[in-house]
DNA sequence: TAGCGGGCATGACATCTGTCATGGCTTTCT
DNA sequence: AGAAAGCCATGACAGATGTCATGCCCGCTA
């Protein structure tokens, strides 16, 4: 019997997803959680086999709850399941330790068989996703280019990104201009939402 | 019996909530569809009594095919679910005849609960998001406003705005600055961020 | 009919942004 | 030690953007 814990914000989806699994006569969720934080508390109580963990939730990220359960939980291999597939999140995803990724456009018999899958210690990758990470090719930003880029995301001027990075504003303007040479973009805005797509903030 | 169609892209959540659904006695999930489209042209033949869709689909919108529907089939009562919901979509689709509309935050009591709501004639809407529909207050942005408010959503220059929308750039400066007044903005893309937060675009 | 609001446009002005050159500082690799 | 790369900053300049005043045309309504 694989135990399993769950953690998504959507209760519905959640609920339904345990509810799929259940069926399954090898697989039992034993623990379920609406937040990042949340699932980490659960697990270290709990201590699954399994952790098939959303993406976005409203605290942490399911990338950060992946990483810190590798390190706290070896024998708990960590899936994640997400809405908005981005080239970036795979990546950051397996540096993680991640073992599976898989969109939430996938049937119930593909996330039974890979919740089999990575608890036999195997990986698994949804073909889509990986086909688009590979052909995103890396993040060529800079550290310091994809904080300002970030803080740009929400179409601040460029005062207060200066204010909230504690940077001058010719510096920001410099970053966000080598970001911008970067990204196939004519102003920061929209190298902001090329680098956002393709996941590199 | 209700009879049930369930339109929603993401195969994993379709195929959960369906499961949730067929649990209850009175309800009967007769018919699936993973696009706007599909679940139109389904829905014509199936006739169910109720439609439960997702509001953002890859083709057509939620929206759009409640307004469909309850022109098409009076009988049938629709109801959207989402992830993300804005105040305007909550306004749009009030007026497009939606009996419900839930995010998928709530548990399956609450969805199964909604669903013979608004087959009884009844209609619901979760009290959080109708809250923020009240407090987000009327579309204050003219429709042309709204038009190149939205065309500046992706960032691009004005005159590639101007061109997408068939007027001149000072024009098209003009509406902007109008609209990043009637917003608590400094600059269209925050302005642009804002309305559709609002649900205004 | 006159007034009002909206759609569309132009011009002028101040400010904001993007770009480039330059330089100093630190860390890392060779 | 020297080269390379990243981080931070300044200054200068052109072009983009935000703001305001002004005007014309249209449809609606008092």
């Amino acid at each position: 019997m694989i135990r399993i814990l769950l953690a998504d914000d959507e209760h519905l989806i959640r609920g339904a997803m345990a509810a799929l699994l259940s069926l399954e006569d090898d697989l039992e969720v034993v623990a379920q959680a609406a937040t990042g934080a949340e699932a980490l508390a659960t697990a270290r109580v709990v201590r699954p086999d399994v952790a098939v963990i959303d993406l976005q939730m409203p605290d942490l990220d399911g990338v950060s709850v992946a990483q810190a359960l590798s390190s706290e939980l070896p024998t708990c291999s960590t899936m994640i399941v997400t809405s908005h597939g981005r080239p970036g999140h795979l990546k950051r995803a397996l540096a993680a330790g991640v073992r599976g990724f898989l969109p939430k456009t996938v049937s119930s018999d593909v996330l039974a068989t890979v919740v089999r899958t990575v608890h036999a210690g195997g990986r698994y990758v949804d073909p889509a996703l990986a086909a688009e990470a590979i052909s995103a090719g890396d993040n060529p930003l800079t550290p310091r280019e994809a904080d300002v880029l970030e803080l740009a995301l929400e179409g601040a001027p460029i005062d207060e990104i200066a204010r909230r990075a504690s940077l001058s504003p010719g510096t920001v303007r410099n970053y966000l201009s080598s970001a911008v040479g970067k990204t196939s973009a004519s102003n920061r805005h929209e190298a902001a939402r090329f680098a956002r797509a393709r996941g590199w903030i």
